[in-house]
DNA sequence: GACCTAGACTTTGCTCCCGAACGACTCCGG
DNA sequence: CCGGAGTCGTTCGGGAGCAAAGTCTAGGTC
């Protein structure tokens, strides 16, 4: 995406559009930047050490908690992983018809499934998570450990504010507008009235 | 997703799963925050004020992008967004089916498309895109804007490393390597022979 | 004009992604 | 033991998302 217009152009230009409507411009920076640094690095990393073993990122990331953590529940594998319940059933079929994870029932719990790496999966993770790091460290490249540390922590302030506030935030701003549903999901199965 | 463990405990883990091999614990941190992050603006911008619009995240960067820089080629637009242009096609048919955007052949070269907003999409973004960029100060709320105006600046250098030097350092990496293909992609036509 | 090469958009195949609905199961009170 | 409330993983519907193949157009050469 080498298509990046100057910063101080856009600016300029929504100025244009909204004039004097105020319109915060380092927060859109960042936000803007967040979104195309996390495609610009997940295509990197995608298309260099993952697409060997013919992985995703989202893959990558829950063989690495799995690994990390070894046999865990997938409600919690999900959460650490950072994608919603129903992905992880369908990266985890995916990853099971690979033969890199396993899964197993609980021992007690009749709803729980676990998930754990197969010796495959072990095995890759071993060869493949340095060559992992070493494009993080690729990435990164032009920021200095210190500066890394910086920026991790701005953003996990970030991921906080939406943990803590983000709810209450999005009530306030729904607050008597009417409860519309996303477009997609499943919908209800219709009860017996012909419509 | 609430179930972070603490980094610490994680580096212990990884040091018990590979030994000695050494890992840069710095830029994971950097890499994974940067996507938990994307992941949870994107998430609350959605569940908020997109979600009565009925447009997803990338469906408003796309209507951003036209109604900022005006009536443009498909190919800019989708480089402006950072999405392929596969991708952009069926989001500027959904757009389309919404009213928001037309498509125009281009007036001399019958190969490109334009896409510009109906006058519903610039009517719509008038009043969206203030909604959105409060979001986005709410979601950096914790920081200073020269906070944010660091955090954006080494969020672009990492864009910057991977667009000058990422197709450089994905020849080093896959030098010789078997050329795999990804898994996904159009099969090409079988030539007259039956399997 | 037929031919060739390059460029621009679309189609295709497979995966990801969310959130709501769903069914199976656990827990608890009666 | 039954029934309701709550939890857990799965299914489903709509839509991204990429890369490669495919289609169509432009512009040049013979």
């Amino acid at each position: 995406m080498p298509g990046q217009r100057p910063i101080a152009e856009t600016e300029r230009m929504i100025r244009a559009k909204l004039g004097d409507t105020p319109i915060r411009h380092e927060q859109m920076a960042m936000v803007g930047n967040i979104h195309r640094a996390a495609a610009a690095v997940r295509q990197h990393v995608e298309n260099s050490v993952l697409r060997g073993s013919d992985l995703t990122w989202t893959g990558f990331v829950v063989l690495w908690v799995v690994w990390i953590w070894g046999e865990m529940e997938t409600r919690l594998v999900a959460a650490e992983a950072g994608i919603s319940k129903g992905t992880l059933t369908g990266v985890a079929r995916t990853l099971e018809s690979r033969g890199l994870v396993r899964r197993t029932e609980h021992p007690s719990d009749g709803r729980r499934v676990l998930l754990a790496l197969t010796g495959d999966g072990e095995e890759l993770m071993r060869s493949l998570f340095p060559e992992f790091n070493a494009e993080e460290v690729f990435v990164t490249g032009p920021l200095t450990d210190e500066e890394c540390r910086r920026t991790a922590d701005a953003l996990r302030q970030v991921v906080v504010q939406i943990e803590n506030h983000g709810e209450e935030r999005r009530a306030e701003l729904l607050d008597g507008a009417p409860p519309v549903p996303r477009r997609s999901g499943r919908r209800p199965r219709r009860a017996g009235s012909g419509d």
